[in-house]
DNA sequence: ACCTGAACACCGTTCAAGT
DNA sequence: ACCTGAACACCGTTCAAGT
């Protein structure tokens, strides 16, 4: 039997700042970040939970930063043609299918970790608009508003907000709304609202 | 020495869930959501730990139940005079500062945990847009892209999200937002939308 | 350089016991 | 009815040790 060359004791991936993220993203993804633990997370990599810490020493902070930054980084396509309405549409529905999907990093992203997770995303939102011929003022104000909208609607959408509990209760339909149609509305009021 | 009747045998304030939830508040506004523990909540109480299982028998989780629901449970005026951009700009600043003060319970706000604590708020803005004449279908969008923005913005300026990294570090004063004012831009972008 | 194993100071919660 | 104290099964993290 050859011996493969450079293989390590146990002879498996070695461990990868990337592989960790991934498969804390994982956990949180489908079992929710109150289970997101260093020992499962481990066990997830088939590693001690304290080989984590060879790769990140601030440990479990620097883990939930990398999750907020793996999820709020996404930027706006600031090379693309078309209405600067059309390229935000398309930008915000993506993002909107982000947060969705990684809905249990929703409370990391709305916290004081990681700072600097969203300069990019609204640094490209205010060069679209300005591109599109949005005043700098107007832009810089647009670009807040903007993804303040989609993080918070998000976020009511994750908690299932009915319209009024007792609608919901009694009339059955009228409680449980489209949120993609809701969501694409309101888009189109904060649009819309841009001069 | 007179003996005051029907005092307990540690002769200090009964144990009810407001005190409990206002203790709480006041450990998570003045050092974080991660250093409210039980332990932590019993000593200031006064009380060891166990005896809050008392008054929440669902424990902690309740805890954060009830401090979502002391927080974001804060509807309109919907009885108020005047045109109802007004009195949603005012309802919108008063919820903001509420947010922002206790900036520690967003991401519990951005959980699915208690669902009902932000319905009277969201009917309370749809009932102030019916009022102000706005139609059925466009008030209930209004009212979730509202909500949805205050909860958002109010997001992002506790992450203190600056508008450009590059911009912030190099150009000074560049950097630093007038949160107030901006805030105050995307209410009316918000609110202008509205048809 | 990279990982392990034991240990430490915490958690939330259960349960039997006290008054 | 209301609270206590000990106990249990976990946490995140440090540190000395292994290879």
């Amino acid at each position: 039997m050859v011996r493969q060359p450079s293989i390590n004791a146990q002879n498996r991936a070695p461990l990868t700042t990337e592989r960790i993220t991934e498969a804390a993203l994982r956990i949180v993804d489908g079992q929710g970040l109150g289970r997101l633990t260093m020992r499962r997370l481990g066990d997830a990599l088939e590693v001690e939970a304290m080989a984590i810490y060879h790769h990140l020493p601030r440990g479990k902070e620097q883990l939930l930063d990398g999750l907020v930054a793996h999820v709020a980084a996404a930027p706006a396509d600031t090379s693309a043609s078309g209405r600067w309405q059309d390229v935000l549409r398309a930008w915000a529905g993506d993002y909107r299918d982000r947060l969705l999907a990684h809905a249990g990093v929703l409370p990391l992203v709305v916290t004081r970790r990681n700072p600097a997770a969203l300069t990019a995303t609204l640094a490209s939102l205010r060069e679209v608009l300005r591109r599109g011929g949005v005043a700098e003022d107007a832009a810089a104000v647009a670009a807040h508003t903007l993804l303040g909208y989609v993080i918070g609607h998000a976020a009511l959408e994750v908690r299932g907000t009915a319209e009024d509990g007792a609608a919901a209760r009694t009339a059955a339909g009228d409680g449980d709304v489209d949120w993609g149609a809701r969501f694409r509305a309101g888009l189109d009021v904060v649009l819309g609202g841009v001069r």
